[in-house]
DNA sequence: CTTGATTGCGTTACCGTTCACGCCTCGCAA
DNA sequence: TTGCGAGGCGTGAACGGTAACGCAATCAAG
């Protein structure tokens, strides 16, 4: 008569029994509810514990139409660039906070469709890596219709959605600057693809600075951001035989590529030609010669975007703002300053 | 009297309805199974177009107690190595085959616990990535008794589980051989932390390959994978006194590091020391001088991971086994000949 | 003309939670 | 005594799918 459990998870029902009580009553004992006497609740526990009772997440998802689940969407990233997110860091924040986290990687032209497939998972909110998108318009109603969350993961001055970023003209500015500082005239660039929003804006950024300095602006090339592009964009500039002092490259990828070649070419670096990176990569400090770079810690952008999706989760009148964050300039040994 | 769908998500019984057939019908016609009219079929398929339907994934996990998820659950990394691990193909191998990932980062006493909350979200399998993991037998028994399977993305001669790695001694057979070949006969180590079961094989092996051939090990200093603790692995060796011409380091990061502090303190790479490395990272032809190292793409790992993790699901008499993979040696110039 | 298999579809139960109610009891104030 | 609120708990439905089974109609074979 014994309805032994072998094999089967238990549920609440089978606690109920144990206990004597109903199965209403066991799950407001898990729960943390009011309205049930403390030994009651003890009581239940215990058995729970016994028996290695674990709620089962699907019923409890389609009873409560949500998952407890962020899912973050890489969209058409450059494999180069692909984690520069830190997976681990948002995963850790999530867990803190109650969530997991899932990781997809989609085109463009499938943003539409993983949102419908998140909500039909129930899934409770997204983040968005997506680079090279400029108009979010549609992208925000679909979320909203469906009632998930989005918050994108870098900046785009004209999104309509949530947003973390650094700030990208202030981190343009900031490279540029220096050079100018160290007195350098002839400023060359290797620019990310200029579909990113952000490579756009620093092109434009580093374009503008110099002009408003009265100077041309040196040659620039696109790469990818990995680091043969660099070396590739590198060549392609010693090519055009128009002489610079100083280069500034969209990140340190690029970097650590353009000065391989400009080695390779006999040039020294910073003797001949000066450097500066963007993100300041683990390895920027200790390449040859240690990289200044702009910092921008994916990490804290990561975390903050964790944090801010999930406040947006749970408290729905959390208002829909751009959070900008500041890079900084490290300073290593990759500029000459020309002034001394 | 029309029941507005308004807000909410249609169901497969709103759809049935609007068809004038049952629930199952519909359930039949959208899951691709026989007995049903072709017509029939059309018409269902048209009606959940128009109406947007997305099954409910909860009501599908609930009902056919699984998921249709896998999760990778990193165990306890040292920040340096995480997310070697390539997100992007596990993601992507898994969605081709039906399947979603999650990640997670967890440390070893939370591996039960893991795989308990696994169960519970019904995870239809597991990866794990615990290089320090030796003895994983209730792990296995734990997988086994949930119905969980599990495969391990590293190599661990003595694992219960499948496991998917490189094959360790010859990798590092290939680093040291390549050096006598060369001619060095003083032959130093920076190794990863020897809790590491391939750092602590590596370091086996290469001191039994040195003692094989009649020389006495160089000295040996332990980092921690990371490009700063093989900087400070190497200042540590040099205040050894004990002199070498040629340098194994446990990965690309600490051979980075390794050939800086050289470089700092006036050796020249590879005139005054060689250097070998493990893993061949995307940076590792860039740096100066390019740098020989044994190459281990993650990248096929991971899609061999994921494949074998979803053959084990699918087919239940999937048999257990070792994969072991070939590393392979990538000469650059960071070694010198001393034969010529 | 019966028999039996096959096709096409419906009915009902089931998965394991939470939610909306409702019922009893007890204590306390009117 | 009555009324009433609150504490403690139970009952039944709902969530949205799939699984098991049943049943009528059709058709070919005997």
């Amino acid at each position: 008569m014994t309805t032994s459990l072998q094999g089967k998870r238990p549920t609440i029902r089978d606690i109920a029994k144990l206990a004597g009580v109903s199965h209403q009553t066991v799950s407001r004992a898990l729960n943390n509810q009011a309205r049930i006497a403390p030994e009651t609740r003890k009581r239940i526990l215990r058995i729970a514990r016994d028996l290695g009772y674990h709620p089962n997440r699907a019923a409890k998802m389609l009873s409560m139409k949500r998952s407890f689940v962020l899912e973050v969407n890489l969209v058409n990233i450059e494999p180069a660039t692909a984690f520069s997110l830190s997976a681990k860091i948002m995963s850790d924040t999530a867990k803190d906070l109650g969530y997991s986290v899932m990781f997809a990687e989609i085109t463009p032209d499938e943003i539409n469709k993983a949102i419908e497939s998140a909500a039909s998972r129930l899934v409770d909110g997204m983040a968005l890596y997506a680079p090279r998108l400029n108009d979010d318009r549609e992208i925000a109603e679909i979320g909203h219709r469906h009632n998930i969350p989005i918050v994108r993961r870098d900046y785009a001055p004209d999104s309509k959605l949530a947003c973390v970023g650094y700030d990208i003209v202030y981190g343009a500015t900031l490279a540029v600057q220096h050079l100018l500082d160290q007195g350098h005239r002839h400023v060359a660039e290797i620019s990310g693809p200029l579909e990113y929003t952000a490579a756009a804006i620093r092109h434009n950024t580093w374009q503008k600075l110099l002009e408003d300095n009265g100077i041309e602006p040196g040659p620039s090339v696109a790469g990818d951001y990995s680091i043969k592009s660099g070396y590739e964009a590198m060549l392609e500039l010693l090519k055009h035989k128009i002489p610079f002092t100083a280069l500034v490259a969209g990140n340190d990828h690029m970097a650590l590529g353009a000065i391989r070649a400009l080695q390779e070419h006999g040039r020294s670096i910073p003797d001949d030609v000066s450097v500066v990176g963007f993100d300041d990569k683990q390895y920027a400090a200790y390449i040859d010669p240690p990289l200044t770079t702009i910092r921008q810690s994916f990490d804290r952008q990561d975390k903050i975007v964790t944090e801010y999706l999930i406040e947006l989760i749970e408290n729905t009148d959390t208002e829909i703002y751009h959070r900008v964050l500041q890079p900084e300039l490290v300073v290593r040994n990759s500029v000459r300053n020309l002034n001394a």
